[in-house]
DNA sequence: TCGGTAATGGACCGAATCGTCAATAACGGG
DNA sequence: CCCGTTATTGACGATTCGGTCCATTACCGA
């Protein structure tokens, strides 16, 4: 019935999501956005509203891959949870010291930037680690139940503690520490879960 | 022989740290910055250069003062230092979650938004956090050597899981975690570190 | 085949951007 | 008392900003 559209909306949320990401929110035009997409301004705006609507498109996108991400990579039988956590905190220090030129996470970048002005970024981003501080914490749950981490500790606190060593790592990251000893970092924080009865057994696949 | 400044310089990088700080570099103008401090932008491009120098100027300044007041609160005798060690644990959360706007610190925005692309950035970013992580460091040898926390312990290695606890923290802040939460967060940092023996003696000063 | 509907592309708008410049003003050494 | 030196002011320029508008285009049901 009527003119179909002639783009893709992902590949151009994705465009518009890798300028937002290595400039920033004030930093980004939508010129440049319209010339990293090929579109024309007057379909950007007729598609998206406006720029804030478009970040917060993107932003939202964003929030829900990787928390999905997270939440798949800690679900499975209690016998492989701490197993699980500890590689789930091993490959966050990875990821971050592989990544060369300090791009960092646009989560991080985003709050940074708008979560004092933007209510709907706080929103956002408050939820996103929320999300991810119960997968935390149900694979420490599932970890205590199996044996691994010390039934005394608290699930939820514990969790939160984590997710606060994940997110400081990648602050770490950004502003340019060492690969190694981000990874260091990891496993000191691994080494320091509380661990069932008094002898700290081995930690699996150290270092 | 020439005519004398009239402002206070001091004072004119106060009120410009607090634009960058509450609206990011590139979402500061230079007209705002003017208007701020009441200069013409002629004297304020003839004393700073430029936006660009100006924030290094602002952002230096910053970085040596919170690594100075965190070198100064993690220093003295051994007897007392886990003492402070916790105190200051307590005290960054404590900061950030009366911190009710989510204003955040200047450094981890700055570094959020310009790291990627400005090594300048980058490399006090780091340099600033040695610092921190070096203070830690000796904080946590000197209540070694005093038999609070357990010799066999890596300092350097705890110290920089340390920092990402606090690190990690700054940006649960400005995600909007409630302030209890993030209290809790420290306290469990400070029940995990790896106390003297075997058995876990109550921590100092708790909640 | 034709008309209603929505997408397209880019000219366009006013405001804001960073930075410059020239006229003017204030000081102190000679 | 004057001159060299530097600070001050704000108008100005070139560009870029977010956003609007409209003539044109492409589709599809009737």
């Amino acid at each position: 019935m009527a003119r179909p559209r002639e783009f893709d909306e992902e590949a151009v949320l994705e465009r518009a999501r890798e300028q937002f990401w290595t400039t920033g929110y004030a930093g980004t035009s939508m010129d440049a956005i319209a010339a990293a997409t090929g579109l024309g301004k007057g379909s950007l705006y007729g598609a998206f509203g406006g720029k804030r609507q478009l970040f917060l498109r993107v932003f939202d996108a964003y929030c829900a891959r990787i928390a999905d991400a997270v939440a798949d990579g800690l679900t499975g039988p209690d016998d492989g949870a701490f197993i699980r956590l500890c590689a789930h905190i091993r490959a966050a220090a990875a990821g971050i010291a592989a990544d060369g030129l300090h791009r960092g996470c646009l989560l991080a970048k985003g709050t940074a930037e708008l979560s004092e002005h933007d209510p709907d970024v706080t929103v956002r981003s408050r939820r996103t680690l929320e999300r991810i501080a119960t997968a935390l914490a149900e694979e420490i749950r599932a970890a205590q139940r199996h044996g691994d981490l010390d039934p005394a500790a608290d699930a939820d606190e514990l969790s939160t503690l984590v997710l606060a060593v994940l997110r400081g790592m990648e602050a770490l990251g950004k502003a340019g520490m060492d690969g190694d000893r981000l990874e260091r970092v990891a496993e000191t924080a691994i080494g320091l879960l509380p661990r069932t009865g008094q002898a700290s057994q081995a930690v699996p696949a150290g270092r």
